[in-house]
DNA sequence: TTGGTTGACTTGAACGTTCAAATCCTACAC
DNA sequence: GTGTAGGATTTGAACGTTCAAGTCAACCAA
């Protein structure tokens, strides 16, 4: 690694074009306070020097750093595939602000708040993004109780109009795809969820059984845990009635590969003589053949409006909700 | 949102205690130097207002930020699961050394280096984290030539002794594999690999070549595309031969889960009458079933090194190289 | 006494910006 | 000719730290 020269400042600009540091300044975040021909002038010595002003400075005097911090998923979380395109699209929306996600990765919850004060006491970072968040969050309670702006990729089950969040409607999503299989001619459709938990997963199957109910359709609601075997087994002795539904949804994609692999099992053709619909459009749908179609949340405006009401935030602007609808993306099983 | 009084300075300390800024600072960062008294009576004040040095000022005067940038992997590549697990890794790693990891998505190469470029020159970053390096990565030899402090995960192919990087030694991991199966009595094994490509595909199979040759047996060396529909053609050709092998190391979990597809699909029973080991131990080694052996990198390590090479850059070290081996980890599929 | 050493602490300047106020110049109206 | 307004530019200070050099007192040896 070659020796650092030190880099071009401010001062060298100023002094090598015959002006005042606050006149490059100027040329930099205001050019329209400058003269045509100083700033042509100045902009040719930036251009030579290849200058640009210093993050570190420009954070001290202005008190913000035009960084966000989000919690590093754990790899073993089952949600992280979404997460993972939810972050990719963070990065690009906080670029288009020229703003900066950085990443911690705390072990225990508790560790977690006192990271999050830590960081933003020693004004490393502007604020927080949070995901996967649930009733009884202790991340929003604190983070409100100390008056440290952040926004959140889930809403704010307990207090939700007291903190900015942004969420996707799964009822919508799961509405969506009953009316897409009853306009498909089905009528036995069944829901495959994750056992009442208040939060994500009920909000998920309420979709279903109001479609069922406008519908006057008897629903048919089966549930278990978040994984594949557990999903095989439940779906197979569903799949096994006489009576079997001809299209199920499911709360998530493991719940319905699992599913998919029941039905291959019991030797019922996935597609031509069952639909399935999974949620989240995560890497799972491709694995499965037929290709799994799935409940997609658009992650990108999510980003997106997150971060732009972060900005908001800082302009004392009220904290704001803002519920987005999935859609359905259709490959070989429904 | 509540409104956000000033936090407490270095100088707000001081005054409180009655002692001058440096010696405050001497509190936090050098107490050795500070009478037992006065050092107890400052850190009761600090103590007192939660005081915690500005990073940003801090960042100025050192002319470091303790920030590193790592490109925030795109979604649909086939490898981010190895590297989701990396980021996480290197997260903690940084923790560790009051470091952090932040992130950035170029869409271009040609963006990625102006954008490291630029990262550098207004002092956002000190340096940066790169991965999935490969032959003629302009990425490497941009870096070096303008004297850009980074490190990769993966080597630096072109120009090994004039960067630091970790890496993974793929072809002990394929050597291992095939040993464990020589050991537990199989003859007739097999690779299925990746199309030759001057880099980690053949890396890993030279492993496999290797081990062999060393027992004097034939080797059978097939390839194809990462995709599970062309791993699943190729095996099952290779799976209907008369003399089939009774084992196959994989240069990927893709390429592995394609092949128990292959197998389940011939009546092969995957585990006892076939071993294959995948490569990776990505999410996919828990969807098969039964769940599928791979070849682990020690992610975790690679991170660990990479931070703290990329400290002893500073320090105007010499640039240097590791590799480090990966390990079996054994499920149902060896 | 003198001079040197050590330890505890303070002072002034610097890091590279930008804000707020001040200065300078030109143009224009009366 | 005087006053005023406005635009272009400069100056000084501030953001919150730390480094380097300083002061000051106490202690000890010659």
């Amino acid at each position: 690694m070659s020796h650092q020269e030190r880099m071009p400042t401010i001062a060298t600009v100023a002094e090598l074009a015959g002006v005042s540091r606050q006149t490059v300044s100027n040329v930099v975040r205001a050019p329209h306070r400058v003269s045509p021909d100083t700033l042509l002038r100045v902009q040719g010595i930036i251009r030579e020097l290849d200058y640009r002003p210093n993050r570190s400075a420009r954070a001290l005097q202005a008190r913000q750093t035009g960084l966000l911090a989000y919690r590093c998923h754990r790899p073993e979380e089952t949600e992280n595939l979404v997460l993972d395109r939810f972050l990719h699209d963070l990065c690009r929306a906080a670029d288009e602000h020229d703003h900066h996600i950085t990443l911690v990765s705390p072990i225990t919850i508790d560790q977690e708040l006192a990271m999050y004060r830590d960081l933003y006491r020693s004004g490393r970072v502007d604020g927080f993004v949070l995901s996967g968040t649930h009733p009884g969050d202790p991340r929003l309670s604190g983070l409100v109780a100390e008056g440290i702006p952040f926004v959140s990729f889930g809403r704010n089950w307990d207090a939700p109009s007291e903190s900015t969040w942004v969420d996707v409607d799964g009822a919508s999503g799961t509405r969506q795809a009953t009316e897409h299989y009853w306009r498909s001619g089905h009528r036995r459709i069944a829901f495959l969820g994750w056992p009442a938990d208040g939060a994500i997963g009920d909000d998920r199957r309420d979709g279903y059984l109001a479609a069922m109910s406008a519908y006057r359709l008897a629903p048919l609601d089966v549930s278990c845990f978040d994984r594949l075997d557990a999903a095989e087994a439940v779906a197979s002795s569903l799949l096994a009635a006489p009576e079997r539904p001809t299209a199920v949804v499911c709360a998530s994609d493991t719940l319905a590969l699992g599913c998919a692999w029941a039905a291959q099992k019991l030797g019922i053709a996935v597609g031509a003589e069952l639909g399935i619909m999974g949620f989240d459009d995560s890497a799972l749908t491709v694995i499965a053949r037929p290709g799994l179609s799935s409940i997609r949340q658009p992650t990108d405006l999510v980003a997106q409006a997150l971060i732009d009401r972060f900005i908001g935030l800082r302009r004392a602007e009220q904290p704001t909700a803002l519920l987005l609808a999935p859609s359905l993306v259709h490959r070989g099983s429904s």
